[in-house]
RNA sequence: GGGCGGUUAGCUCAGUUGGUUUAGAGCGCCUGCCUUACAAGCAGGAUGUCGGGGGUUCAAGUCCCUCACCGCCCA
């Protein structure tokens, strides 16, 4: 037998086991074709990311899947891998850069990507690695990064296929900037925040007239840019004037007043000022009335040459500036308070600036809707539920995407351009000619600009899986045996930026969907409710919390807490960096170790041997484990299946802690202490351990450490056995007895009634008293006294009296629990004030609840229109307590 | 403005298609225990107008309407 600690020890048992499975290969997937196929695709984590809760959850929450159906006789594979993650790779490496005062453009593009290279080899996926400390069962031998040559030549032809059917296409138009950046970003890239700013109301003279047009706007710095003042066609306040022209403050331009529906007359004094390249709206109004488009801002936010004594300055210090101005020309009517949502970039964190530019667009429409339908329809499902709703939305709604960055790390648009203006996209310069007619002494000039990453992530239900890794292949094994994948667990925020899109790409170019059911995972805040974040100082790093508390715990708190459908709270101690709830995970791990621990050190007792108790030597206590386990199976089995991951570890953990522990544990000792025979001795010990098996099984896919640990240690299995690839336990149903439940139950009752009246009676623990159990059929007098040993340990009895209709001994004290009278004796100790105020107000208890139950059977509507179960029921309840009340009142009186 | 969640014990949450002796768990709190698997533990205890109001029903924490507050997403 193994020597195992006295409290469990995770750190060292942890590594171990991990570089065993990774030694051994057990997490490499195969296409097998004798079993069923159950895949899962990690999202792939940015390659400059760290490790942080939610990760954690999500991660443990694909292991738990993973783990589970490689023990239920799936091929599974868990393909894993990296994001490059454009903008936030490149901003680290620029950042690195400034040190040396140097900038991308000092070192080219060439030099530059290579330096990317450079970074993503010696610092990138650092979560991966981390990750691993989770004890996570990725197939890590098809870890994908999404520049990688495959995923690339993937991204390339999908670029020129979509290009070449006109669902992707270059136009001019106002997309969100990021100036730090200095590159568009997509609807979803940018976070919409309150922001409690200004309203100027401004002064526009009407041309030659000293009278004037009062416009409201919130930006006046993009006065620079204003081609007209907009009014409502129904306003009446300035029909008069359209067609009329404006000065527009400090620059003195003149622009016409024009009608337009946009202009709200509600808002503000109703005129508004048309910049069209520095609003979304403004660029539409412009565009309806052939207005010019002229830019005043810069690709990082400062002023330009048209904004006159202005140019150079940053676009907020600029607003101060040309507030001053107008102040001193008095050209500013009044200023109010205004609080309004501004775009942030997810990335930067700085104001987007809308901005007027070259880009390239996907067209959404007809990708969106096959993808719709699949959800719609029911073929793919979404847990929970809502987000069903969420989707529709966004689908119905979608907007073209804006794919093309101005960055150099990422794919590069293959789009080629001749010196006449004809461009395409092809695969090389040469395609391009040939596709272009041109002859090939042509120069071509490639598109200088990258795609959005997103737009390698969507097509990763098939690059993990080779498609086109060579850019030709269009099936691969993979992809025909896992495709579609089972199951994607990932966080709501990303259902449209990725989740939305892999649905479309993989039913664009395979006709297939890429998963059947999406788990949309809590999202993890402090116990403010706050999402963690390292500038909020709330959000502890998980590498230390699982050297702390050992991976299992961490994994196993992280699913206990997590509410379906909702975000979970975890309380961060921001002194200490300590998430102090992880001692649920912590101290059950303790609690099955020492109950491992316990049935090694029985069976060593017992001697070795590979006896089990028959089902002939079943005691009540036996069945009424096995019928618990049997029920646990299944339980089990349904939680996950309907994606009740919570429930999962609610039931282990209840089943483990007080139905083995608490109950049979207690009764295995005073079984075992009975017999002295060791053939039974080693069949019970055997019995036990056998339980324990099935637990460590049924626990393995959220604790698998642990349960590695523990496994090995029951049966002395060899080094390279692996719970991890063993079967999970199936349900036997004929072990499942509810007379057995229903009658051990009532054996709890009477041992929990017993301590209740020793506590009442403050005995002090050691102290044994004589107990009389009064029952008024010989079934359960006869079950008693079988029992007798059990009840008489477990609640401390100095003897066990067992019998029908047994008189009260003199100074006990007294309860009925259906039907069957427990009598403490407390000779000499009795307290009978306090029995009998006791004894009253459970006397009044039961009166309360005899009156409900009375009235509720006298109540015709109840007796006509409930189910005749219900009314038996009632009817059965209502006898029982009217026998309790009988009972207590004796013992009452006898008192 | 539109949509989606949530409101149950001091805290975090369970509570299946309405019907379990008048609502459960963990943490925290109180009392007593180093009962040789486990003090990271054991035994016992206290704590609730199930957000407010209305309705449906024989019966509502559970279904419907409405209001309030909190959170998220979209515009």
């Amino acid at each position: 037998m193994a020597q195992l600690s006295k409290s469990y020890e995770p750190q060292v048992i942890e590594s171990k086991h991990y570089a065993s499975w990774q030694a051994n290969k057990l997490y490499r997937s195969e296409i097998n074709h004798e079993k069923k196929p159950y895949s899962i695709l990690m999202p792939p984590p940015n390659v400059t990311g760290i490790l942080h809760f939610g990760h954690v959850l999500n991660h443990t929450l694909q292991d738990i899947y993973i783990r589970r159906h490689r023990m239920t006789g799936n091929e599974v594979c868990w393909f894993p891998g990296l994001d490059h993650a454009g903008i936030a790779t490149q901003t680290k490496v620029e950042q690195e850069l400034r040190k040396e005062k140097l900038t991308r453009h000092d070192l080219g593009r060439e030099k530059f990507t290579s330096k990317v290279w450079e970074w993503k080899d010696k610092y990138g996926g650092i979560i991966l690695r981390q990750l691993r400390t989770l004890g996570i069962s990725a197939d890590w031998s098809r870890t994908l990064f999404t520049m990688d040559e495959s995923a690339s030549n993937a991204v390339r032809e999908v670029f020129i296929r979509l290009f070449d059917e006109g669902l992707i296409y270059r136009g001019k138009r106002i997309i969100n900037w990021s100036p730090l950046a200095q590159s568009a970003l997509s609807d979803e890239e940018v976070l919409f925040r309150e922001v409690k700013e200004h309203l100027f109301t401004l002064r526009y003279y009407i041309e030659g007239t000293s009278e004037c047009l009062t416009v409201s706007t919130v930006r006046p710095e993009t006065i620079f840019g204003d081609v007209a003042v907009a009014v409502n066609p129904k306003d009446e306040r300035y029909s008069a004037l359209v067609g009329k022209n404006v000065v527009v403050p400090i620059i003195g331009r003149l622009v016409p007043i024009i009608t337009d529906d946009y202009a709200d007359p509600t808002f503000g004094t109703g005129v508004v000022k048309i910049t069209p390249a520095h609003d979304p709206n403004d660029f539409e109004v412009g565009l309806r009335h052939n207005l010019e488009q002229p830019n005043a801002i810069n690709p990082d936010a400062t002023l330009n040459d048209l904004a006159g004594e202005f140019a150079g300055l940053d676009r907020f210090v600029a607003r101060k500036k040309v507030v001053e101005r107008l102040k001193e020309l008095e050209l500013i009517e009044k200023i109010e308070d205004y609080t309004h949502n501004v775009g942030f970039s997810e990335r930067g964190g700085e104001a987007v600036e809308p901005y007027l530019s070259d880009q390239w667009f996907v067209k959404m429409k007809p990708l969106a809707e096959p993808a719709l339908a699949a959800v719609m329809n029911g073929e793919i499902s979404f847990y929970p539920n809502h987000w069903v709703k969420t989707y529709e939305h966004w689908m119905t709604g979608i907007r073209d995407w804006c794919i093309s960055r101005q960055l150099w790390w990422g794919h590069r648009i293959p789009v080629y351009y001749s010196p006449d203006g004809s461009f395409t996209a092809a695969h090389s310069e040469a395609e391009a000619r040939q596709k272009l007619g041109l002859s090939s002494d042509v120069t071509l000039r490639q598109d200088e600009d990258v795609l959005d990453t997103w737009f390698s992530s969507w097509l990763w239900p098939m690059t993990t899986m080779n498609w086109l890794a060579d850019g030709k292949t269009e099936e691969t094994e993979e992809m025909s045996y896992f495709m579609p994948t089972n199951l994607l667990v990932t966080a709501p925020e990303i259902i449209f930026f990725w989740v939305a899109r892999m649905i479309m790409a993989s039913l664009k170019f395979k006709g297939k969907i890429p998963f059947k059911d999406v788990y949309f995972t809590s999202i993890v805040r402090d116990i403010k409710g706050r999402k963690m974040s390292k500038s909020l100082g709330n959000s502890p790093d998980p590498v230390d919390i699982i050297a702390k508390y050992g991976a299992d715990a961490v994994r196993f708190t992280m699913i206990y807490l997590s509410p379906m459908g909702m975000d979970i709270r975890l309380d961060v101690n921001e002194q200490t960096q300590d998430v102090p709830s992880m001692e649920i995970g912590r101290n059950f791990a303790n609690k099955i170790w020492n109950a491992g621990r316990f049935i090694l050190m029985k069976q060593a007792e017992a001697g070795e041997s590979k006896v089990v108790l028959s089902e002939k030597e079943y005691s009540t206590a036996d069945k009424w484990i096995m019928s618990r386990f049997h029920s646990t199976v299944q339980s089990i089995a349904d939680a996950l299946d309907n994606h009740k991951v919570t429930e999962y570890s609610k039931i282990l953990y209840d089943f483990i802690w007080r139905d083995f522990c608490d109950w049979y544990v207690e009764i295995m000792k005073v079984q075992f202490a009975a017999v002295e025979d060791s053939a039974y001795r080693q069949g019970l010990s055997n019995f036990a351990l056998s339980i324990f098996d099935g637990i460590m099984r049924l626990l393995h896919p959220v604790m698998p450490f642990i349960t590695e640990e523990l496994w090995l240690a029951i049966a002395n299995r060899d080094e390279n056995a692996s719970i991890s690839i063993a079967n999970a336990p199936e349900c036997n149903p004929s072990f499942i007895q509810p007379e057995i439940e229903q009658q051990f139950g009532l054996l709890q009752e009477i041992v929990e009634e017993v301590r209740r009246l020793r506590s009442n009676s403050a005995i002090p623990p050691h102290e044994k008293l004589p107990v009389t159990l009064s029952s008024e059929t010989n079934l359960l007098k006869e079950f008693f006294e079988t029992q007798s040993k059990i009840i008489s340990t477990l609640a401390k009895c100095s003897s066990v009296r067992v019998g029908i209709g047994l008189s009260k001994p003199e100074q006990s004290s007294s309860s009925v629990y259906r039907g069957v009278e427990i009598y403490l004796e407390l000779a000499g100790t009795i307290d009978l004030d306090k029995e009998r105020a006791r004894l009253q107000k459970e006397l009044e208890r039961l009166t309360g609840l005899e009156k409900s139950f009375a009235s509720k059977l006298s109540n015709e509507g109840f007796l006509a229109k409930a189910p005749a179960s219900v009314v038996v029921a009632e009817q059965e309840k209502l006898e029982g307590i009217r026998e309790s009340l009988m009972k207590i009142s004796a013992n009452l009186k006898a008192l």
